[in-house]
DNA sequence: AATTTAATTGACCACTGGTCAAATAAGGAG
DNA sequence: CTCCTTATTTGACCAGTGGTCAATTAAATT
């Protein structure tokens, strides 16, 4: 037995959500694609709430280390590539994308928050770092909501970035005018 | 008997998808309040898709009347104004916000584009307009999507608009800035 | 081997959106 | 007034949902 863990049940509840969001996936199909009984993921998980908190620590995850990994050029203009990083992220994950930043959810909030703010705090402080600056005010989360303004209305018309790349480039080369 | 006419029917809707959101309202909740069986309301709606639709006119011709009213003034800085008139009526209304242009859904899409696509034409010509400006490149647009940014992560945080109103005033200079 | 604990099952509940044959009401036509 | 057609409305029904829980099974501990 035992071998139904949690992070068995996160890693195929992690992709099921991002194949169809979070309304289309049920615990029951879940569970199917598990080959176990929908009541078993409620001893490892109090709700699908609880569940789909731990995929989103996944998620956000990953868009930390796009981060990092940007972090990590000399080259290139790094707020530039933040500021695009960002944007390519969630028209490329757009299903992804959306669990993390426009899903209304009453209990989850607080959650999402948490590691949503993390998250932003990770690129408060790379922007700050690549445009070696230290704007106040808010300055850097008025851009991060900028951006996010971009993704969220271009998310289903765009089939992925490169459609809108150009339009990308032009809305951050404005909003960089602004620090 | 046809005393539950469509105008009805949309008008107790519109109601019940303010206060609970999409998804918490069901075609049952609708029918009780309504006093008819929610069989009757597939007669006049195909699906709570359809009805749905129906309610979003309603919400988006109050966004529009906003700006015809903001346009009408002369004093002030319109330009402003319509950015601050926008956020204020995104906070303010929080869950019609979250309704208008926040709800993701399939079919959906296209009907709320149409809407969404003519208030934001109806926008775009009163920035013009006000800002005695005739800018290119979608940079309006730009506008309209770092304003969404900015209402859609501020929606569940802050009570009403005034609770972010400074914010809300920073943000709107540091968005004047760039046209 | 006996007992306790960890995990799993599947029947069950109240709910959802949606369908549809049947019942009911309304309006004309003769 | 009767007959027929058309416009509404009902409520049983379907497949599906999130969630609960007593009963069962497997594993670990004594």
């Amino acid at each position: 037995m035992a071998d139904l863990t949690k992070e068995k049940i996160i890693q195929q509840a992690r992709m099921l959500f991002i194949e169809l969001g979070y309304e289309k996936v049920s615990m029951r199909g879940i569970a199917k694609d598990l080959g176990c009984s929908h009541g078993a993921l409620y001893y490892h998980f109090k709700n699908k709430t609880a569940l789909f908190s731990r995929v989103l620590d996944f998620y956000f995850q990953e868009l930390n280390s796009i981060i990092d990994t940007i972090m990590e050029q000399t080259e290139n203009d790094r707020v530039q590539e933040l500021f695009l990083g960002f944007i390519r992220f969630g028209l490329d994950h757009p299903h992804q994308y959306e669990l993390m930043f426009m899903l209304k959810s009453e209990e989850m909030d607080s959650l999402m928050q948490r590691a949503a703010t993390e998250s932003f705090e990770r690129f408060e402080a790379a922007v700050k770092e690549a445009g070696n600056i230290n704007p106040q005010n808010g300055e850097i989360y008025s851009i991060f909501l900028a951006l996010h303004g971009f993704v969220s209305l271009h998310l289903h018309r765009a089939e992925n970035f490169e459609a809108v790349a150009k339009a990308a480039k032009r809305y951050v080369t404005f909003l960089r005018k602004t620090i």
